[in-house]
RNA sequence: GCCGAAGUGGCGGAAUAGGCAGACGCGCACGACUCAAAAUCGUGUUCCCUCCGGGAAUGAGGGUUCGAUUCCCUCCUUCGGCACCA
């Protein structure tokens, strides 16, 4: 192994094809150890602060982000995966001229704490700031360039501090606020969750896999819902085209029109003059539809169970019936209700509407396939053209009135099959009909947009738009987190904590947080007594804490002042550094923290407190490392690799380098531990080719061996032709082509050597060269060859990127392959700058291909430009 | 079902304003060095054949083109998101 003592490695130099070769072998450095170097240049680095980044007007900024993680204990490959790839390309940014911040911190609230708290009986902020501890240390390991003087920790109360004051910012300007509502709750975690959280058909918890129920509970929300809109505009950042439409789906944008059916009650007298926005009186039932153009269909009506007015609606005939499918339904749980194979239920209420554009008198249904969560809770039912329609008319023989039928069908509500949902003529729609309907939704559909106009001119309905998005629950059952600085008084019900209160401090001296589904704070004698801040009653504090993905939603901000105590941010330090240039982390918080922290941005932007519509201009996402049988790694199956083992054995450059090499960055790839012996040996190759002390070669006759121009020529083409593929790779985030790159180049210098460049201007510039292109993914090795061994100013960290030339780089000639019929049959080689006719001419000179062509005129010669010639006979 | 991403050797992957498919690396085989092994270095490595030379091949089928991994259509598979959302 590399750690072996230096007489056995020595001994083993092989090179015995050139009796000449390399100069003593004597010399101790010449082996290669990173594990002695690299902790000695990441002493040296922090203790000079070369990477502290502080504000310079002189240089153009660059931010770069990657998430934070949650301080686990350990550092595992999927940190390096995310971390060492985005330092490269900070450092590469560095080198360009830009002045980089890249910080790191800790996402340090949040669940495990708590679980490690009950199994080992040890304070959550104890077991959090020891793991801290150690994974700052493993981090120090990867040589990145962190400015750890910017480092943020969530559970900080310096941090919390201020993810306390946005709430209380939040509230005032009426984006927070409480209410009663089914939410949904983790049985396991003992919490409740925002929608976001809760994964899958299954409906279960993002965090531990178990499946959710409903929970009628007063929570602390935000109000995201307000920027539906704004969030599904994504014109001037640079995102994955699919956390964008990740995004879309989740909002879920609907564009359709409200409408108000009367009910025709035994109750009551129905009043014709009902306004639309008279929605609260109960003689009117308002439905949302995406299709307006097809409400002469509307041929029935299907509340859901939960609605208001379904007790109100029912008649005494049919209300047992309706309270027991109520009880009924009350007692599924969402899976069972929401699964989509399920057969359509419902029962009749006794009470009709009447259809609003033709006074049809229409039957009123209570069925669960209406969700009280959409909409209006109540729909009105087209079967002829919606499915799950449809269906339910079939089941309980209702009537089906086509509207919309294709030239030349003729839809028969008694006969059809299935429900016709495509584009067609409107049909049985009185001064409608002939109009034609497309497949175009919302406005763009011009049959929709007449029937809008319609219903808006007749009051009976306008344009609405409805989304799947929610607004986003904040509170947690939970003692690891940020307390919500809000107090209840029974006079003056719920204010904010005073500013100069703030922190609202988790307390030490706390022994009991078994979950029970009421937050441990409570449980505290007296942390929850305060007085009230408007009139100094005694008030109770809110017990719960916050989503800790609400102190992710402004990290970004406090790194640029972590210590400030007069501010969340310092404005100085903002107006420099924001946006955040480049975002790097993990695709799975597409709708969570990404979708999060945007809302935030835009609600600071609303405060005052920022500017701007976007925290973040370019966001990249790095795939998944996993295990050899493409499963996911995790403790459980053992089937973790450890990144500690990795750099003790190979140092940590080499496993930087093969986590940028062994998979394509932005798609992941399962393990292979036998892979990074080929980053090794490059490593080890570089050592051993650039800390050679002979520059030159001699024969066996002991003559000096000097290249020829041609070799010097080739070979400082091939650097610039390569510092141009870098830099374009490095770029664009294609790490992996870096790295071939790099390979491909050694052994060009390698080449280059035994043909005597060693020690030439050109063999001196591609050494120089090739260290700069290293110095991003290898930055110990580097900076140990560059500063060490080849004695140049130190830092090669704070070295400039070198610059393409075109003209080296440019190819004098160039091999062209030429076709006859499709296929490859010889190649030319022709100056680089031959003309057109050279080039044909050239190619029908050709032996093999006149051999081809059998004494026949091609019928056609197509010279595709510096790349190929392509004969036809 | 809808939306999105992707299918290339034994493996990870290169190459797309359409132009030499398989760069670079892993693995494997053979050779050099060695008492031997490791390490190192060299050579070879998509498949098939009658091995001189030729043929086939980028998930499958079709199309456009002198020419398609790349563009278009249909289908299959995998992965992610959404899903009784009116």
């Amino acid at each position: 192994m590399v750690t072996k003592p230096v007489s056995k490695a020595r001994k083993s130099a092989p090179v015995k094809r050139k009796p000449t070769e390399v100069g003593t072998t004597k010399d101790k450095d010449k082996s290669f150890s990173p594990q002695a170097f690299e902790p000695k240049w990441q002493k040296k680095w922090e203790a000079d602060k070369l990477y502290r980044a502080v504000i310079d007007n002189s240089k153009p900024k660059h931010y770069a982000l990657t998430m934070l993680p949650y301080p686990s204990g350990d550092l595992h490959i999927g940190h390096w995966y995310a971390m060492t790839p985005s330092d490269a390309r900070a450092r590469f940014k560095r080198m360009q001229g830009y002045n980089v911040m890249f910080p790191m911190g800790f996402d340090a609230f949040g669940l495990p704490a708590e679980g490690a708290a009950i199994k080992h009986n040890i304070h959550p902020k104890k077991w959090t700031y020891a793991n801290i501890e150690r994974m700052r240390t493993q981090m120090r390991s990867m040589g990145a360039m962190f400015d750890w003087e910017r480092e943020a920790v969530s559970s900080d109360p310096e941090y919390y501090k201020w993810t306390q004051w946005f709430f209380i910012q939040l509230y005032k300007h009426g984006l927070a606020y409480r209410k009663k509502q089914a939410v949904d709750w983790c049985p396991k975690d003992n919490t409740t969750l925002a929608r976001e959280q809760v994964k899958g058909e299954d409906r279960v918890c993002d965090r531990c896999g178990t499946p959710v129920i409903k929970k009628e509970l007063d929570q602390w929300f935000f109000k995201a819902t307000k920027y539906a809109d704004e969030l599904l505009r994504f014109e001037g950042i640079d995102w994955p085209e699919f956390i964008k439409t990740s995004q879309t789906n989740w909002i879920g944008r609907s564009e359709g029109a409200s409408v108000n059916f009367r009910v025709e009650s035994n109750q009551s007298t129905v009043d014709s003059d009902q306004s639309v926005q008279n929605t609260d009186d109960w003689s009117l039932i308002t439905v949302f539809t995406t299709r307006p153009d097809t409400l002469w269909g509307a041929t029935f009506m299907v509340m859901s169970p939960e609605h208001p007015l379904v007790d109100k609606i029912t008649t005494a005939e049919n209300a047992e019936a309706v309270r027991v499918y109520k009880a009924e339904a009350e007692k599924q749980t969402d899976i069972q209700r929401e699964a989509k194979d399920k057969e359509k239920t419902g029962v009749f209420t006794g009470g009709y509407a009447i259809n609003p554009v033709n006074e049809e008198r229409i039957p009123i249904w209570v069925a669960d396939y209406v969700l009280m969560s959409y909409g209006t809770g109540a729909i009105m039912a087209v079967p002829a053209h919606d499915e799950r329609d449809f269906e339910f008319a079939r089941k309980f023989g209702l009537k089906i009135t086509p509207v919309i039928q294709a030239d030349g069908m003729e839809l028969n509500g008694e006969t059809m099959t299935e429900a016709y949902a495509h584009d067609g003529v409107m049909i049985n729609s009185g001064a409608f009909n002939g109009t034609r309907a497309t497949n175009d939704k919302g406005m763009k559909n011009p049959a929709i947009k007449a029937v809008i106009e319609y219903l808006e001119q007749k009051g009976i309905g306008k344009r609405d738009v409805n989304y799947r998005y929610r607004d986003w629950l904040i509170s947690r059952q939970r003692f690891w987190g940020a307390p919500i600085p809000m107090v209840y008084c029974e006079t003056h019900g719920w204010n904010p904590v005073a500013d100069d209160q703030l922190p609202v401090l988790l307390p030490d001296d706390i022994t009991e947080w078994k979950p029970t589904g009421e937050s441990p704070l409570k449980f505290h004698p007296t942390w929850k007594n305060a007085t009230c801040p408007i009139g100094g009653e005694p008030a109770v504090r809110e017990t719960d804490t916050m989503d800790t993905f609400m102190c992710s939603s402004w990290y970004h901000l406090r790194y640029l002042s972590p210590h400030d105590d007069n501010a969340p941010f310092d404005d100085a330090e903002y107006n420099y550094w924001m946006p955040v240039d480049t975002y790097t982390g993990g695709s799975e918080h597409a709708n969570m923290h990404l979708l999060y922290f945007r809302f935030f941005h835009k609600a600071l932007r609303d405060m005052g407190i920022t500017e701007g519509g976007e925290p973040v201009m370019q966001l990249r996402n790095q795939g998944m490392v996993l295990a050899k049988d493409n499963s996911k790694m995790s403790k459980s199956k053992g089937n973790v690799i450890a990144p500690d083992v990795l750099v003790k054995k190979y140092g940590a450059d080499t496993v930087r380098a093969y986590l940028m090499f062994f998979a394509r960055w932005q798609q992941g790839a399962p393990w292979d531990s036998h892979g990074i012996e080929g980053t090794a040996r490059w490593m080890r190759r570089v050592w051993t080719l650039f800390t050679d002390p002979s520059t030159a070669l001699r024969s066996a006759q002991g003559e000096l061996i000097t290249a020829s121009a041609d070799v010097k020529k080739n070979l400082r083409r091939r650097v610039h032709q390569t510092l141009k593929r870098v830099t374009h790779d490095f770029e664009n985030f294609e790490f992996n082509t870096i790295i071939s790159s790099l390979m491909e180049l050694l052994n060009e210098m390698y080449k280059a050597r035994e043909a005597g460049a060693a020690g030439t201007p050109e063999w001196n510039e591609a050494v120089e060269i090739y260290l700069k292109m290293m110095a991003p993914i290898a930055p110990h090795i580097a900076e140990e060859l560059w500063t060490n061994h080849l004695g140049k100013p130190y830092s090669i960290h704070q070295q400039k990127w070198p610059q393409v030339d075109e003209a080296a780089a440019r190819e004098d000639s160039i091999e062209i392959p030429v076709q006859v019929n499709g296929k490859v049959r010889d190649r030319i080689v022709v100056a680089v700058d031959a003309s057109e006719d050279e080039i044909r001419k050239a190619a029908l000179a050709s032996e093999v291909i006149q051999k081809y062509l059998e004494g026949k005129e091609p019928r056609k010669v197509i010279v595709a430009h510096g790349k190929l010639v392509s004969v036809v006979v």
